[in-house]
DNA sequence: CGGGATCCGTGGCGATACTG
DNA sequence: CAGTATCGCCACGGATCCCG
């Protein structure tokens, strides 16, 4: 059903809930950083799923799809047999990579205090 | 506490996972904004339901909850009939909001690129 | 007024097996 | 090697009703 359909009132599509919902799921960020640490090279398949410890081959599969339809991921297939698939990140994606970069250091500064918090509201 | 996993993306409790899974949530990332948005005053419940359109009761009351359980959000209540609930971010929930908004600059400036990229990749 | 409790649909995600 | 297909679990989140 389309999201009209029903009138809808509020939040057309805001942006910043729309980027959540992608670097949200759980190997987005992860994928965006192994990328990223390659610098402009690019990387393979399997390679990303040896730096990427518990992904599995289809959500691996998923993620990058999904990066690749949103123009933040580049993919490139040498048609030998078996094949080999190339991803590295676009410009866009490298941008991204910026806050992203951001929101880690704040996490590795303060989800110790987030732990205590929680550990506190255990009474 | 795992030593040397500073900055370590693939450890099972990997802070940046853990921290994307919170902000990750609907309405999480709103409600500190509009908080933020509060400045150092404290925003009654109905106000923030009111500045968040869309959200039900429970699901506010929920992501409240999970915020002040986090330590990023200071609760208090006033013991009068009917009560009144009032709500401000912590310092710490005000140190988050910096990340929080450069990636909210981003989506706002980027986010139509990936809506681009979305509309050529439906050929 | 603020917020529990309950029911329920949807979708993310994992496991497994198969294919070009 | 790099996917695709199918199944099933369960947590997220919406709707509704009730309570101090």
């Amino acid at each position: 059903m389309t999201p009209s359909s029903k009138g809808d009132l509020f939040d057309p599509a805001c942006p910043t809930r729309k980027l959540l919902d992608r670097i949200g799921t759980k190997w987005t960020s992860m994928a965006v950083k192994v990328l990223a640490d390659a610098g402009p090279a690019e990387v393979r398949f399997a390679d990303l799923q040896r730096r990427m410890p518990g992904v599995s081959q289809k959500m691996l599969s998923v993620t990058l799809q999904s990066l690749t339809r949103d123009g933040l991921v580049a993919r490139r297939v040498e048609p030998t047999v078996p094949p080999k698939v190339h991803y590295r990140l676009t410009d866009l994606g490298r941008s991204l990579e910026v806050p992203l970069a951001a929101l880690r250091s704040w996490a590795e500064e303060h989800m110790p205090a987030i732990d205590r918090a929680n550990a506190v509201a255990r009474d």
